[in-house]
RNA sequence: GGACUCAUAGCUCAGCUGGUUAGAGCGCUGCCCUCACAUGGCAGAGGUCGUAGGUUCAAGUCCUACUGAGUCCACCA
């Protein structure tokens, strides 16, 4: 066997298990009528992206449940894939074209695709590989695009249900409209952000008064090129008699009138408001109201058009200020204020984005809510923590009509035909030949693709093969053969960022009811944002971002993930050096298994389970009886979604109980079998336990102690059980870990070196306490370096010695001029003291008779020995103090 | 304007239904290169749990108000 290096290199092992389990197929789920599915799904990265620390996060906390369900029995399938991201790629793709002075108009709808494409093939496979990295264990062998053939059928037939329900629509409304993008965006797409804006007071005076003016106010001056009315609520006093007249709008000179409107706010401005029914949401519903005129002063790259006069072909910026100049000079702006307001920016390209009217098509959102509003009231679906709930409760409530189209060419064309006669249109799956109605085959296929996320909404059933698969409940009983959609969807559990709850999380819940019949997944669990130190979101442009593939070359896969989840209350402070953390403990696996693999023979390597624990010394039974109660404790908290709570049990007792005291109690005592054989099987099961949370490690460990020709995965082992306990052997080792303990504070405090060996007496009356440091005096001896080890019914009084007391044993440590018998005294009486006041405070609470009466007896009781316990310190101490000479 | 979250050791956070003496990691101090590991070992210092009230036999934990930090949502121009 070859000997382990001193330095888990994790940068080999990483790279020889990465492509083990991938070569072996080791996360590759098939219906299996014997198992049950344990079925996850992770947003799906977008092809143009990078990871990023969010990413490892969250890929992290899906790896730990998948590892985990897996090696607990589950056929578990995580789905895979990659999201075709339509502004995002076409943003990127544009660039490379605008490198060589081109724009997507120049080379052609067909010539842009083959690039887009072209350079899919060459990127997209980008993040997948970054996700390997990770340890993701991903059902590669599944791999999905949103845009593959099986996927597309899919989403076209959903367009097509949706509108024969009529829950699909197209119409002119105003939209929010990125003009650098230049296409129409959902709300969600429309991120606002407090801007400090102005707002501008503007005159607009009467046709028929002289010198009398109505004065507005806007924080978009040049919107007032297309005004078509000032509105003023029925009830405002100021302008009741006003209703109705005509005022000239400045400039233009365009002749506009006073109309009536509840939505006026009258204690906002002036209480009258100019109306933009072409660039303003609420406007947009005035005008309509009121039967006005809609004027759209912009093109598409928000430069205004001729409708705005002699400011057509300025920038809506531009435009703003000149206008603003312009009225200054016609001393018409009575003021300009600062104002903050929220602004819509285009969550791509964060350019700001004009409310812009336009004809899209759109999907009725109210009916598929109720269903996806109903689950999650009733907990069928639920979210965790569970704050989370009302955030998506409420913005289910509020839907609004959810805009789908987008005038870019990278995505799913939307299937409608135009006939140049006919006023329907032909919304259908397939091309269709010719017009229905007339004959024609003079047909026009709509020029817009949809919004990405109406493929995103499909994506934890049309993996599975929908729509050629249908869900069909025959086929999940055992006599009939089981397709993938039916074995595997409904998915368990989706880990993902608040972020995308409505962008993804909401739609899917939708989707699921209205094709699936049922809910996509039970659970939803919103992890924090990974932020650097100082909580600053880490992005790209602000330089703070900390790159997960570096970190993975600098501190390993295993320190990344470990590191994370250590972190991962609600949102993540994130610097470079948490990584330390997870690197320690991964060489401290390492090296603790080299031990145990150097100091155990071949033929104790095969054992199954412990020895059993009447043969076993008390580190033994302790240790074994600690890993029963942790590994309980881990999988409650990974059931939870207590994931670093796991982690922190893992940890403590990794470190803490196996390696800083079993197996520095057992280090000389290798040579005999039941204790290596002990040692040897708890490495073992810990290293199960720990697989989810650091796959490498503990594979290329696992791999190590077992030693087959044909390596089976330890991920594809199941977990160990928990044994019954032995709970004597649980508080015996408490008690020689604090003789222990207590000891060695002595040892620190009175300097004494570590190499020199010491004297030490031990007093107890009590049996069991005399077997316990019988039995373990080998221990105690080697860890404390004494010199002697002697065991007294009483204390002996001697001279110059420092004394302590665990439990009622006694022991006293002779050191000599070491050791200043005054201070000592002076701590023995401090310590005295310290014990009688708790003791008094407990008697005071027993002696209320409110506390009497109305605690648990349990509590009582505790108290009562607790009580009993100081007392029998105090007179014990006394007693030494009096005998110290 | 509405909703939510957070405030505990120098720093980052645990503390799950109220019940002993409030925990961890990092950092800090002292002593150790002990033949698995200095990415290590042993020991230690450090907290009146943001402020003010209240409920309770009992509050870091529940309630109210306040202060401070942050997030999300919203068509007040």
């Amino acid at each position: 066997m070859p000997e382990l290096p001193p330095r888990f290199n994790f940068t080999e092992v990483e790279t020889k298990w990465c492509s083990y389990w991938e070569k072996h197929q080791t996360f590759h789920a098939t219906p299996n009528p014997n198992k049950k599915p344990y079925t996850i799904v992770i947003p799906p990265p977008n092809v143009t992206g990078i990871l990023h620390m969010g990413h490892g996060l969250n890929n992290t906390l899906q790896d730990i449940i998948a590892r985990y369900k897996r090696m607990n029995g589950f056929e578990t399938c995580w789905m895979v894939g990659t999201d075709h991201a339509g502004i995002a790629t076409q943003n990127v793709v544009e660039k490379q074209l605008a490198k060589e002075g081109k724009t997507r108009h120049d080379i052609g709808r067909e010539e842009m695709l083959k690039r887009l494409w072209a350079w899919k093939e060459e990127y997209g496979g980008t993040i997948i590989n970054q996700l390997k990295k990770l340890g993701s264990s991903c059902d590669w062998q599944r791999l999905r695009f949103t845009m593959d053939e099986g996927y597309s059928q899919a989403v076209k037939h959903v367009f097509v249900e949706l509108y024969k329900k009529g829950l699909i629509y197209r119409g002119k409304y105003i939209i929010n409209w990125c003009p650098r993008c230049q296409t129409a965006l959902s709300d969600e797409e429309a991120e606002h952000q407090e801007t400090q804006g102005h707002l501008y007071h503007i005159k607009y005076p009467f046709k028929d008064l002289n010198n009398q003016f109505v004065t507005v106010a806007t924080t978009r001056p040049e919107t007032m090129l297309g005004d078509t009315a000032v509105a003023v609520h029925p009830t405002d006093e100021r302008y009741r008699n006003l209703i109705g007249k005509t005022l000239i709008l400045p400039i233009l000179n365009r002749e506009i009138k006073i109309i009536a409107d509840d939505l006026v706010d009258p204690t906002f401005g002036s209480g009258a408001v100019k109306v933009t029914p072409a660039h303003d949401p609420n406007d947009f519903m005035m005008g309509t109201r009121h039967s006005l005129k809609f004027i759209n002063i912009m093109n598409p790259d928000a430069i205004l058009n001729e409708a705005a006069g002699k400011f057509a072909g300025m920038d809506r910026f531009k435009a703003r200020s000149a206008l603003v100049e312009e009225l200054k000079n016609l001393e018409l702006l009575t003021k300009i204020e600062p104002h903050t307001h929220a602004v819509g920016h285009c969550y791509r390209c964060h350019t700001v984005v004009e409310p812009y009217l336009s004809k899209q098509w759109f999907v009725k959102m109210k009916p598929l809510a109720q269903p996806a509003l109903k689950a999650v009231i009733e907990g069928t679906v639920k979210f965790h923590p569970d704050r989370w709930t009302k955030v998506y409760l409420n913005w289910m409530e509020g839907i609004r009509d959810w805009c789908i189209s987008r005038q870019i060419w990278w995505g799913h064309r939307i299937p409608v035909w135009y006939c140049a006669t006919c006023p329907e249109p032909i919304v259908s799956e397939i091309t269709p030949e010719k017009c229905p109605s007339c004959g024609t085959t003079n047909l026009q296929q709509d020029e817009d693709v949809l919004d990405t996320w109406f493929s995103s909404w499909l994506w934890p059933f049309a993996t599975f093969g929908w729509p050629s698969l249908k869900t069909n409940p025959q086929s999940q009983t055992p006599d009939h053969p089981m397709d993938d959609l039916n074995y595997f969807y409904p998915t368990a559990s989706l880990f993902t960022a608040s972020e995308i709850i409505f962008f993804w999380v909401a739609r899917m819940v939708m989707a699921g009811y209205e094709f699936m019949g049922q809910a996509p997944f039970k659970d939803v669990y919103i992890h924090g944002t990974v932020r650097d130190a100082k909580g600053r979101k880490m992005s790209k442009s602000l330089g703070n971002a900390l790159d997960p593939l570096e970190i993975i070359r600098e501190y390993g896969a295993d320190a990344l993930r470990f590191s994370l989840i250590m972190n991962s209350g609600q949102d993540l402070f994130i610097s470079k050096e948490k990584f330390e953390g997870g690197r320690n403990f991964a060489n401290k696996i390492w090296n603790a298994s080299r031990l145990v693999l150097l100091n155990t023979k071949p033929e104790n390597k095969t054992i199954v389970r412990p020895p059993t624990s009447s043969d076993l010394d008390l580190p033994s039974q302790w240790i074994i009886a600690k890993f029963g109660l942790t590994l309980t404790a881990v999988s409650e908290a990974i059931e939870q979604y207590h994931f670093s709570e796991a982690e922190n049990l893992i940890y403590d007792f990794f470190w803490k109980n196996y390696c800083d005291w079993y197996l520095e109690i057992i280090k000389n005592k290798f040579s005999d079998d039941k204790i290596q054989q002990t040692a040897f099987f708890i490495l073992k099961q810990s290293l199960k336990m720990m697989h989810p949370f650091m796959p490498f490690v503990t594979e290329e460990l696992w791999q190590n102690l077992t030693q087959s020709n044909t390596p089976l995965s330890l991920s594809s082992w199941p977990q160990p059980q928990t044994n019954a306990l032995t709970t004597n052997a649980l508080t015996e080792m408490d008690t020689l870990i604090k003789i222990i303990s207590e000891i060695r504070n002595i040892r620190a405090q009175w300097n004494i070196k570590p190499n020199e060996h010491i004297d030490c007496h031990f007093a107890t009356t009590n049996t069991i306490e005399k077997s316990l440091l019988i039995n373990n005096q080998g221990t105690i001896e080697s860890l404390l370096k004494l010199k002697s080890f002697q065991l007294h019914d009483d204390l002996p009084a001697i001279q110059d010695a420092v004394v302590g007391m665990v439990n009622s044993i006694k022991f006293v440590l002779p050191l000599g001029e070491l050791v200043d018998i005054q201070k000592e005294k002076t701590k023995m009486r401090q310590d005295i003291l310290t014990s009688e006041k708790s003791a008094a405070g407990i008697l005071q609470r027993l002696s209320n008779e409110n506390f009497v009466s109305k605690a648990p007896a349990d509590i009582i009781e505790k108290e009562q020995a607790r009580l009993n316990g100081l007392k029998q310190k105090i007179s014990e101490l006394n007693e030494v103090l009096r005998n110290l000479k």
